[in-house]
DNA sequence: CAATAATCGAGACGGTACGTCACGTCTTCTT
DNA sequence: AAGAAGACGTGACGTACCGTCTCGATTATTG
């Protein structure tokens, strides 16, 4: 991971089409056949039972080549899970509070019932004895998508549909936290239902009108 | 752990006080030895690092006979958890019920801080890729405490104080939910102040009078 | 077995019927039981594969009564071995060297063809790394096969069958070298066709007589 | 073992000098590190008290490296004492078959009586238990002398120096199978002399003229 | 008839070595 | 260079038996 990233920065200034490092580029076939048998088999084993092994091997690719670009089992796993996901689940803007939110818990908690739920939860879980991997995830998944959220909290305080003296952060904690605590946790399952439980539980502490 | 519940009950049932199974009597010593030594070395390496061998040689008693009573890893480290925090956390009833959440929330939320809080995130990230286990911390750190938590609900909603059409279960994961989501995610540190946070933010939408 | 045979000894002496030692006394049964149970599985598994838990089990017999009477498996199985075979194979006096050899020697090979073959190689094999067992295999079962042998050798040389000037032993080495050759390491069965042959080409070298 | 016998004739059907398997090459430092080890361990302790943990240990090279070639101790052992005496003990030709088998028998005496005897005994104690070990030993210690052996015997026997009707794999159980019982059971050292005694008894019943 | 003494079963114990697995690295030839 | 192939040293795994031990129960002799 970090390695592939500065080579593709590098990738990237030098290839003005002509310029770019001796030798054979890399094989982007090797590249995506080793993320999307990361994928395959780590939702099908969880990340404690995978083995980088198994994924070379499933991928038709020498183990070498993966270690070249990755450093480790916990960063490719996380690389494939965001290969997948990190384009999605942007906020809705310039409605209201409640819907913009609504909307994007829920395909969230649908996310988390899918096929990534186990990958995401396998990076969680590995991440509790990997620090750096934790923060990765964090920076790179996260944040994103706190930055949205607090940007159109900070709107619907403009606009007074939230009490401004509030922490975003504690806001998102409470409202996100009931989501990944059931994921991660619960025995219950997520629904739709129990977005509208969090939002009816949560909002009326949000907003400033007494309803 | 399996093993020793099993044979743990069955010494329930026979110990009218004299009756016991024949051979060679399993070694308490050697019994708190390995959950010490548990405890110790996953708060210093982290489930990941620590090994079993590790473990046999720092409680001074054979790989072989942790392996008779605790089938990996995982269940050692949760069995030795729970030595530590199985009684504690309970809830103060008869009291509002603001008080009761606040005291218990932020025991929790310090116990969390502190050296166990590296075994729980252990223990809970383990668990990821390890259903059973998941389900025995589920079923012996979660379950006796929401019980608890969901008897002095029920008693604040007798009384008034909580809008008795909500799920007990959706108003914990709200509450508990921000707490683990920091505890486990979160880039912000746990403290007193966040629980205030969160019941000020949550509170108001529980209860029954508008404020 | 070392520690049997000096108890067995002070059994015998004291045992003019009233004098015996207090504490309960050595379970007969439990030893046949033991003997019986290592030669079923050395048949089976051999002496390598063989391991005395299964005995132990196979005896319906704790594991401390073997070790209490037996040091180690080798002792254990050679003691088998002899229990079965101990009083068989002597010589026939008074009637021609060759026929009282030829008896025998068939008798030798067909015992080395049957169950107990396996018994016998596999503690002729662990004698190879364990000097003591071989010394005590060849203390209780060559050597007193041979101390008859020699004896009707001596018979036959007072006769005049045999030439006085050669050594007994290494006659006996010749011809019984022979059958132990061929049932070690030979890849041909051992016959009593195969006893002829010997005789036939070793007996006209060890007699007076031309013929 | 297996392994590298079907490996090694991969090599040499395909290796018309250029041609070669794909990846790192097998440590050739890393096989002679192994074997060499292998033998003076073994001299040392025996088969039984030699432990593959200490000969990896002992040639520098990982327990793994030993499993990939070598199926168990037994054949590593026994490739070990091939690796030292394969190519020794011929016969020699043309001459009268008593100078060349008592040359032989006493080169081979003497070689039992050596360094390289605890290892032969430790070889054929194990194949004791294990058949395949033990045919391994036959086909690549036993039989290429033999051949050699029956050669000579069929010379004599054209010159007439042996009576032809014999056997001749017989004649070589009796003269070997009597090296073989004193040095495997026999409380007697092998000695040139005991080579002079065995055939002084032995030649006579082969040999066609009457002495 | 109690006290003493040795054996018995069951089975847990500290050990040692097993043979396996995956790690991450390295060496070779090919693309 | 990068890649596939695959051998390498390393280290932990979980297992199997070792030979010893601690129990309560049993079976004898002795006082």
């Amino acid at each position: 991971m970090y390695v592939n990233v500065s080579k593709m920065a590098f990738d990237m200034l030098t290839s003005t089409k002509e310029l770019r490092r001796p030798g054979r580029p890399r094989s982007d076939q090797s590249r995506k056949a080793i993320l999307k048998s990361t994928l395959k088999l780590v939702e099908k084993y969880g990340f404690h039972e995978l083995c980088i092994e198994d994924i070379a091997a499933n991928a038709g690719v020498s183990k070498a080549t993966v270690y070249r670009w990755w450093p480790n089992k916990a960063e490719l796993v996380l690389d494939a899970f965001l290969s997948v996901v990190e384009a999605e689940l942007h906020f809705e803007r310039g409605i209201p509070i409640r819907n913009s939110l609504r909307a994007q818990m829920i395909r969230l908690s649908r996310l988390f019932s899918g096929k990534v739920g186990s990958v995401l939860s396998a990076v969680i879980g590995a991440g509790q004895s990997e620090p750096e991997m934790l923060a990765t995830f964090r920076r790179r998944w996260i944040e994103p998508r706190r930055i949205e959220a607090k940007a159109i909290l900070r709107e619907a305080m403009d606009r007074g549909e939230i009490r401004s003296e509030l922490s975003p952060d504690a806001i998102l904690d409470v409202l996100y936290g009931a989501i990944y605590f059931r994921f991660l946790i619960g025995r219950d399952k997520l629904s739709d239902k129990f977005v509208d439980e969090v939002l009816n539980m949560v909002l009326p502490g949000l907003t400033t009108e007494k309803s």
